[in-house]
DNA sequence: TATGAATGAGTCTTCATTCAT
DNA sequence: CATGAATGAAGACTCATTCAT
């Protein structure tokens, strides 16, 4: 039995090692980079030896994008935890959003960068991903009920100050990453001091525009 | 007489197409779906043929910028010209930027899609494309500036208001295109009137925001 | 237990034969006609099967000139060995480089025949083929130290004499391979016996020089 | 009239550049980086231009080596005019052919260096090339007969010794160009002085041989 | 006479993937 | 479970050459 057990474990390490591996090759030279042959060498073992714990590349892409939503939901989910104050929670919320993709600069783009492909992967390992996905939308769903329930905000509508509010956020975080964050041809040395100072005005502005503005429910016949 | 200018018009047109396909690429598949074959096989032409229009790949992704930016400045330029409220001129240049993103979106997520390249090119195309990039931002900065001197907002640090408004305005276009714009797993049918109606909200959002926030002046040692 | 050394020995065996077509390829068509394609087809693998035995084009040239040199070691390392007379030891040295040479006109073409390239290769294995190199130009100067030693011959330096004969002898081989070996536009039909004879007339030119010429020892500041 | 003349004038100096660049393209950098685009940059002319002077690269190539041939007899044919010692007259001829290998290095290799090819090109120039190599050879001949006619060397027989002698030139001026004369894996560093005295000592060398040797007739059955 | 445009074949090299062992 | 060997397809790019103009 014990040795059923030790395999198990060890043939679940071994997939958490590729997985790792192949998020940081992903990080550090762009998704360009990241090789079957290379995450092998990282890992050192074979190639072939991939494609025992993963079908496909596409396969083991997948499982990095479920690791990021898995780790941003976990990062998220208790995010300003002790904070009463359901707007401060909300913003600290909003900075966590950033600084998580931020921190995980080409995971973030390969799962919100580029147009969603229809994906031809029957696999049931995908639909977990879109799981995670709608369970991280879900936190910021919740945040914002909880500021209209204490009437932190001036609107009423959950769904469209929710998405109103991911799109700014997604387009903080991803400026910061591509254009921001590295030799940008309009700013090539913005400094973090810089990137840390934009990325609180444009909250500041966000927050006071929730303040003062009731956004409208979405058109009728919109479903979630 | 007419010999030479057809044939010059012929030699721009084949150079426009790909350009055009190459962006479209660019989108479709990711960027890493972009190849010289594959740009050579849709438009009918021979690999070798790109070469004659294009140094290197590198100079190819650069005339993708470069045209991007010609036409969002000259698309931009003038918009809302007879409006004199400088408020609602400013939220017709905002939802102007979204339009035109949203329909070039191959050359709009090709350029601020991705990571900057470092560009080991040193040609002076690429100091054409930031020209370009540079002049499209001073639009907003000047629509910024008018709404700040005849006190329509309620800041008064250009800088820090224009990159600010630009990061959510490309998270609103970027979002638009990649995912509420296609099958999205999240929301695979949304339709165009939903699509508006969150285009709608996010500007109100920023408009409220901008009216009621002061943001504070870039931190000292920023230069443009 | 016998599988694994027949695949080293399968294995081993392809190497070889990528070396040895390799060679041809280079010697018959000049080291233009020297590419991977050309080469896969000869040994009837793929192209890629190529980079399972050698990292790139360089390091196959590289391996072309350690097995030159190792053969070439071994052929000579032991010729004449019960001659006591030390010129006519030398003598039968210097015909059996010109006939190793001959029967590996591929190797030898290719290893002398073309400048030596820069060699942007920090690997290891160059120095193999450089070690090789010196180890048989070592076996030409013992003996040519015994003759000194001996008074076989006039002169008393080894340096200069050793590479003034290797010049010659290098002169009689590759003509014999280029110019006398074959169709030739000087010379279109020169047989076996004229080769012979004239190998050994030159043979006799050196040897006699030898005897009466003090050829004067290398420049100061010279270092093998 | 003028007019065609002056049209002829001008098409022999294009084909003159031609001939020009090519050479010392194939000398700069080997012959692998002559290429018909590159000649046709530096004479800034087309590509396409080239062929209305040369059916071919081949046919090119060829007239390069025309071209060698023909500068060699002419730089060999009044070498030591001067001088009346048959035998100084032999080596300051031996010496001048060295030193026009060693000056036109790739000429040399491509003309020397590799077998000769079965060419394929029915064209005359191929002919002319022939011609002019004979008639090179003939001149080392010329200055035997004299030195054998003069007594001034031991052996008899014209057509021995100078294959012979030339054979060991050839060695000479090859390893000078290949490996002497750059970076060479034997001698990585050996200064023009060092050269210098390794080609008069093998000079000496074989002076001093046929001073000493009687070479043997060629065989029965040898015809030139 | 000269050329701009085009291309098919080729260059080296890397990739994801398979399969017998 | 793991892999060594192999490959077809593709990557960017260069070449000699042709042909209508």
């Amino acid at each position: 039995m014990g040795v059923v057990e030790r395999r198990a474990r060890e043939k679940e390490a071994l997939r958490a090692r590729i997985i790792e591996v192949t998020s940081r090759l992903m990080v550090e030279g762009g998704s360009e980079s990241v090789s079957i042959r290379r995450i092998a060498e990282q890992i050192e073992y074979s190639p072939a030896t991939i494609y025992l714990y993963f079908k496909d590349k596409a396969e083991l892409i997948d499982a990095i994008c479920e690791e990021l939503f898995g780790q941003m939901v976990e990062a998220l989910a208790n995010v300003g935890g002790d904070e009463t104050d359901p707007l401060k929670k909300l913003r600290i919320g909003m900075k966590g959003y950033i600084e998580f993709g931020m921190s995980h600069p080409n995971h973030y783009l390969a799962v919100f960068g580029a147009p969603q492909q229809p994906s031809e992967n029957s696999s049931s390992d995908h639909k977990e991903a879109h799981r995670l996905g709608l369970e991280a939308f879900e936190i910021l769903r919740r945040v914002i009920r909880d500021c209209i329930r204490r009437r932190a905000i001036a609107g009423s509508d959950v769904e469209t100050t929710s998405h109103a509010l991911w799109m700014s956020l997604h387009g903080i975080t991803s400026l910061m990453i591509t254009t921001y964050g590295g030799p940008c041809p309009v700013y090539p040395d913005m400094s973090p001091a810089d990137r840390n100072h934009l990325i609180d005005a444009a909250l500041d502005l966000l927050i006071a525009g929730l303040q003062n503005c009731a956004l409208p429910p979405m058109p009728d016949g919109f479903h979630k």
